[in-house]
DNA sequence: ATTTTATTTTACCGTTTGGTTATATAACTT
DNA sequence: AAGTTATATAACCAAACGGTAAAATAAAAT
């Protein structure tokens, strides 16, 4: 995912956030981070709920499930990793 | 990341192939699969090991690990609609 | 030596991406 | 009513992307 994207996700997982609020954090034109909104919007994975002028954006982490359930079968093969380290370093004393 | 690449390596999990045998599962073109091989190479993703013309491409796993540590702060998320549900189906019986 | 097989690289192309500035929209403030 | 504030949309642009077909490379087979 894009690395902007990956930010503005972590930290509406703080708490929820103006569109202001979190351009705030970036160097980038509001503009920008309203695009980058939009995306993450149409992806499911924040919503908007409007005061006034004002758009709060709340994290909605669901979609993140299909990538950890792809994840799933490869985490294995970085724990074989350390489960070899760890016997190595078992054989050693 | 692009879904060609995840089912590349979703065949290279399986056990290590060569470039035409990954090839035979796409309806791509050959020479787009070596593409999207170096782009994985790139990333640390596969390694190639040479033999003659054959090239066999291994899985390496480990930078997935990454992404996996971004994820980890999102899995309440999700566990905790599981456990709102649970709660509910408990309290209902 | 020539041809065939396996793979990579190059040159090209249309589409998508991530950014910008300028403009539009909408609600609050004065 | 006029101005300000918050956000979104539009128009634009260069760079990156994902694909192709054609050419280059390299080893094996004949």
């Amino acid at each position: 995912m894009e690395p902007n994207r990956r930010r503005i996700l972590d930290l509406l997982r703080v708490r929820d956030r103006t569109v202001g609020e979190i351009a705030e954090h970036f160097s980038l034109s509001q503009p920008a981070i309203s695009k980058h909104l939009r995306v993450l919007r149409e992806a499911g994975l924040v919503e908007v709920h409007k005061h006034a002028q004002q758009h709060r954006y709340h994290l909605r982490a669901e979609p993140l499930a299909e990538v950890d359930h792809w994840l799933e079968p490869y985490r294995q093969f970085w724990s074989e990793k350390l489960d070899a380290l760890e016997q190595y370093l078992d054989e050693e004393e």
